[in-house]
DNA sequence: TACTTGCCTTCGTGTTAGACGAAGGCGTTC
DNA sequence: GAACGCCTTCGTCTAACACGAAGGCAAGTA
């Protein structure tokens, strides 16, 4: 089974662009190529690639996606490092999930707060147009 | 109580290069200067920095973060557009979640597969050196 | 046959949200 | 009064794409 660099894109939810790229920053080094020099991508690229898109997405740069490719590359050697690597982006990603939320909560209270004037009509004098004064609210 | 830049980013855990940006691109319109031109920051500039930064680390673009600022300078008449921003900040800061948490599946998963290999001390046989080999592992 | 449509390619520029360095001003201290 | 440390503005650099232009190849259509 193989597929256009489209169906990839659709599949997981990336655009071309962004496909490419990674091929051309050597993250994709086995796409194969048909007659007419398009990629062909199958089920193992687009197995890695979804890889890619999970790291990528939780935060790990271009660079070091490309690293661990290589690391994966050559062999058993590597192993320690890999498990580091995502060792590493195991907390970073829980921390970063802390983070949304934490950010979530305020936000939670703003759409509490915005609800709560539209609901009672509240006049002018409740919310006065000054930017001092709608802040985060503690 | 006043602020220099340094200690303002220091107190929000961002760049002094960040504030500048925000500044200059009209998110932080009240900041006074004192003599020397040099920035004075206030406990609402604080406040109103601190919502920046949640709304950034959810996502929202400096241009959207702006307008939401210029709505609530613009008063009353904005609350529904601005209960609509927070509205649609919240859900997508809640699939940003649930996404992060599917990703930290896949990680979690990579992490128990080398700390069992690394336990074991499994022979190559076992883990081929071949990048088709292992990706995100069904 | 010629044309259009539609996909693909490469190449090159544009964008966002900063990061950072250089050049220079102001005020304090040695 | 020279050095130090902070600040400023201005300008370039970066990551990770987004996108347009120019052009190739293949299929369908007039």
């Amino acid at each position: 089974m193989t597929y256009t660099i489209h169906e990839v894109a659709e599949k997981l939810g990336i655009s071309t662009y962004s496909i490419r790229y990674y091929n051309d920053h050597g993250m994709l080094p086995f796409v194969q190529r048909d007659a007419n020099n398009n990629r062909v991508f199958h089920d193992t690229d687009l197995e890695w690639l979804s890889m890619i898109v999970c790291l990528r997405e939780t935060g790990m740069s271009v660079k070091r996606i490309k690293h661990y490719q290589e690391l994966i590359q050559e062999g058993d050697a590597t192993i320690n490092e890999r498990y580091a690597m995502m060792c590493a982006q195991q907390e970073q990603t829980l921390a970063e999930i802390a983070d949304l939320k934490k950010h979530l909560a305020t936000i939670n209270y703003k759409v509490a707060h915005y609800a709560s004037i539209l609901e009672n009509n509240e006049p002018d004098s409740f919310i006065p147009s000054n930017l001092r004064t709608e802040t985060v609210g503690k």
